[in-house]
DNA sequence: CGCTAGCTTGATCTCACTCAATAGCAGTGG
DNA sequence: CCACTGCTATTGAGTGAGATCAAGCTAGCG
């Protein structure tokens, strides 16, 4: 089912069967895509926009000296553009970490949902704006921690997200990146993510080793990251485990 | 009128006098707030939305040292925390910069809104995608500029949207903030703001004193702080402004 | 087997921070 | 009228986190 993870585990979000059947009506078709592509270009016009199925995507910028930087990082369950379906054209290039496998929806369709279903609508609205709270958060956390600790509430950051969809269990999941990859995301270079990887490792507070996060001690990352989830919007339950605050009920 | 810089000079989102007269019809009352107020504490409730009419407002978040940090700065003709109705509430504090009147859109009435006029509700919340926008820049500038960059640009971006609004004729405009507000909009010490600006007018860039901008070489600056207007999503012959190619009409 | 991408470590450099001190200016009250 | 307070701006000296430059190392893969 294309909209499994859609909102799940959001606040204010819960989607019901009649806007689950519209939404999965409105897919015109699902595709892969290898890793490492770019798949939607910064300026280009776009009439459609994709839900991330399986794997994961990012959002990046290049400087003129040609360097990436990412503004963001999607999981499944995540509508990576539907921000172009009223903005038309994007100030940033998305593209594949990994394989993945997306579902599009043609802007017409989402346009007849949106005129049909207002509180769809408003749930698909606050979708793009969680986006924007996670940007205010990237945003914050450059301006505000060390490398350490930028890594460290990276980190937090995509095990919050990775337990809200099932693929962590709160201490243990897969994370596609390079140590360049997470420096694009942390602003720093590779070298000086490395260091701090080590750091972390030596410290006993977690292990990162060929795309497998383990993390030892979450409540100390927590706090070295400065890691509040509210901005993510997640119920509850999946708050309390991200901060290492309750054991994942699936342990 | 309520609405009259909404929307201004902006792409995509031209406003119909039934979509205006709506919007005004939703306004249950204008207030004034004092300078250097928090307007909207992070993590309370809303129920109303705020259409910035005179003044500047910002955004921001505290660390847990204490110190601020802006996240967006608000000029009139920002609906400034519209994305407070699909969120609920917010992950950041709002704030005013200046005195501001302020026009109050109570949740209630963007619903209706928002069932009644779909293609109204796609033009706010485009609004609220172009903060997004803004936020994605304001992420890319602390992780690829330097510090004078970082300023030029912020110059660049805060010149181009009061063009937007008739406030700037493209090289002189008033912007009232201190050095260490500076400082806290680019992650700066007020020190090395005062350094920056020091350097920008020794290069006969541009010049500040007491929230006053002068812009003597616009395309240096527009260079020195790689600014590219188009995430703002302009119209055309504002981006022209901004990027010191044309002359101000009005001028 | 050699190649390449990713990871690791060391040495040096630099941008911006911190600490410290001073000056200017507006408001306030005696 | 001046003394006092507080905020903003300015300048100097020393420091440090992270960048850069330079080499090796490791493992997967043709």
């Amino acid at each position: 089912m294309i909209t499994r993870l859609l909102l799940h585990n959001r606040l204010n979000g819960d989607i019901t069967a009649a806007e689950r059947a519209a939404l999965e009506a409105s897919v015109a078709e699902v595709i892969e895509i290898p890793a490492r592509q770019v798949a939607v270009r910064q300026g280009v016009p776009v009439d459609v926009s994709t839900l991330l199925l399986e794997g994961m995507m990012t959002r990046h910028m290049e400087d003129p000296s040609g360097r990436r930087h990412l503004v963001g990082v999607h999981v499944p369950g995540d509508f990576v553009d539907l921000h172009a379906y009223a903005l038309r054209k994007l100030d940033h290039n998305i593209g594949t970490l990994t394989p993945v496998k997306v579902a599009m929806f043609p802007h017409g369709s989402l346009a007849r949902l949106q005129a049909g279903l207002p509180e769809l609508a408003r749930k698909l609205w606050f979708l793009t704006l969680i986006d924007a709270a996670m940007h205010r958060q990237w945003a914050f956390r450059l301006s505000s921690l060390t490398a350490i600790g930028r890594i460290a509430h990276f980190l937090c950051e995509m095990n919050a997200r990775m337990v809200a969809i099932g693929q962590s269990d709160g201490r243990k999941f897969t994370l596609p990146m390079t140590q360049a990859d997470l420096g694009e995301a942390c602003s720093l270079t590779s070298i000086h993510v490395n260091r701090v990887i080590r750091e972390l490792r030596e410290e006993g507070l977690c292990t990162l080793r060929s795309s497998l996060v383990e993390i030892q001690d979450l409540s100390a990352l927590v706090a070295l990251g400065q890691f509040q989830p509210d901005y993510l919007y997640f119920n509850d339950d999946v708050a309390q485990v991200a901060l290492g605050r309750v054991r994942n009920r699936y342990d």
